[in-house]
DNA sequence: CTATCAAATGCAATCGATTGCATGGTATTC
DNA sequence: GAATACCATGCAATCGATTGCATTTGATAG
């Protein structure tokens, strides 16, 4: 903190002139003679003066930092979110301050309440896979602090958000599945009603009715949450039962690559026994063997709008919440078979 | 930033006492009346009021803003990284403001610019890739605020450090590779300057000489990042040569795994014809095919520790600087062969 | 020589909270 | 009844920078 930190006062003494003089001369207040402006700015200049950020942001109150809460940074996912976000900000003279609730709703209230001791410009929040009260982000809200909410719906919370087709996302890969012959298709989730879970599950549920294929509830099955570890149990149940799939689709890389290797492990072949297809592809995805199929999301892209909707909404006050969705690709590796045409079918 | 925030103000007039006296009903002073004390907590509390931060951080002339400084944030390694250094700071009532130079020296020395005009509590960082000199890190030093430097060595710099042990655990992992009978052991890895990758080339060059084996210049490949990408062609040129290896150490697990990609796209078996270890232990690493051998180190330990350090110097001054090293863990899996024992070589 | 005006600069309040010192009031004591 | 003491509270400065309004200074015009 420069105990010998250079104040507006210091200048001031030094030069004969009241402190309101050196910030007019700073600020090229027209009143100023240019003179004076000059010996001002020569001094500030030399002595290394750097304005009190503290003083000012109290003047303004508002400081110029951003929170950022995200449910884990572990992931390439939120990772790659982080830069979109960092990316934006070297260029504004605002910073980002990180919070990770671990996808725990109580970890995400403690952190707002946090927040609300510190005055920010604004927040950023990926909502815990946990919430399903948004109370706490409506208090922040309430208090006047601009908001974006991205990655996952908070339902019936009115505030700017920046979205994926995660519906479309997941219908494309399932029909893809079925397009390749699948039959009897998996589907591994979380949480019910986390919002990109249930658009996954829906989008899958609805490629299995659109190709006439039924929907087998014991083909659906829950994780206790994302990592590979999560998927083991669950999946190699599922193997091991009646319902023996030819395709999983995973609502993640990692639980597809956690049912990869099950699979393997009892000696299915992928992807001529058992498909799989993922989501989010992350950067290791395709260096598996086989590399994975999976559901390409813009990350970076959304960590970028969603700061800038962000600070737009910090600057000037807009009455219309905003509505992003963005679109996703499906990304046809080694875990799926090839597309079969008629010629194929007649072979 | 709460535009109608309850202030000290507010409740001085609401209650006719001046602000010393809520300031100090706040405080448990104990010259004050117990049933001032009393009245002036309860209206506080009904009001919901919160202490102005800013206001605080001006009088105290120190926010409780730490800034971490970081290469990356799309690794396992340094995303850990700060899981461990919030875990510690959640207790605190401090936070984080995150920074990322990219493996820029250029962007490096930007942020420290940033950083001047905040009044910061304290940095911690690890140095990106490029950072030769360590003048920007010494201006902070001589500003007053305490600075820890983690996983990066900066030689030469006089400041708290928490590093690993990189010449032990390559050491130990070129070592295992030579008792497995590998003899013609490539290594790849980045920017000399760079002490984890100088230290891990020493370990390497010195686990070849303390086992008679000779160290060979071209088998040791630098690589222009530390990306999947980036080992492709070099590690494509090596394979192509004369000097093929029958291992390959990589300094970390990123550029292993394209080792290993490469290797099987030429028809290498793993680990028969080459082993690979690798450096890191990424989660996912034990779920490739074979699983990666690798040095595990204990990251997120080290974030902890860092910050630790960090709060500690920010609290009391210390006149000496840390010098923390932490051990790695050699993780052996299946892209490098078992120890040959006596009875092997006599089959 | 003085009145008037404009240009240049200073004064002081402000943001919210803290804290040394001063002061008001009450009680105790002689 | 007056002096002393002490308990409880208020005043005002402080942190650094900004800014509306007041004031100074100098010049010009009458």
């Amino acid at each position: 903190m420069g105990k010998n930190r250079v104040t507006i006062k210091d200048l001031a003494k030094e030069l004969n002139v009241s402190t309101s003089t050196v910030s007019r001369a700073l600020h090229d207040h027209p009143a100023l003679r240019k003179e004076t402006k000059e010996r001002v700015k020569v001094l500030a200049k030399k002595w290394n003066y750097q304005p009190n950020t503290l003083a000012l942001d109290l003047l303004r109150q508002s400081s110029k930092i951003i929170a950022v809460i995200l449910p884990e940074i572990n992931s390439h996912f939120f990772s790659s979110t982080v830069m979109g976000i960092q990316d934006i900000m070297v260029s504004t003279e605002f910073n980002i301050m990180i919070f990770i609730s671990n996808e725990s709703y109580d970890e995400e209230t403690r952190i707002i309440e946090k927040l609300a001791k510190i005055q920010l410009a604004g927040v950023l929040v990926a909502p815990s896979s946990e919430t399903k009260n948004f109370d706490h982000f409506r208090t922040l809200q309430g208090n006047g602090i601009p908001l974006v909410i991205f990655d996952r719906d908070c339902e019936g919370l009115k505030a700017h958000k920046v979205l994926v087709d995660d519906y479309k996302g997941a219908f494309e890969a399932v029909d893809y599945l079925i397009k390749t012959g699948c039959e009897r298709i998996a589907h591994i989730t979380g949480f019910y009603h986390l919002s990109t879970n249930s658009n996954r599950l829906q989008g899958y549920i609805d490629a299995l009715k659109k190709n006439g294929l039924p929907v087998i509830k014991d083909m659906i099955i829950q994780t206790e949450g994302f990592n590979h570890e999560d998927g083991i149990v669950p999946i190699e149940t599922l193997l091991n039962s009646k319902n023996i799939p030819d395709a999983i689709f995973a609502v993640n890389d990692r639980l597809a690559v956690s049912a990869i290797r099950t699979a393997k492990k009892l000696n299915f072949k992928i992807p001529d026994d058992i498909s799989v297809i993922g989501f989010d592809d992350e950067p290791h995805s395709s260096y598996f063997t086989p590399p994975l199929s999976t559901v390409w999301q813009p990350v970076y892209s959304m960590g970028m709008l969603s700061v800038k909707i962000l600070l737009q909404e910090i600057k000037e006050e807009s009455t219309e919440f905003r509505n992003e969705i963005f679109k996703t690709e499906l990304v046809i590796r080694g875990t799926s078979r090839k597309i079969k045409t008629k010629k194929d079918f007649h072979k």
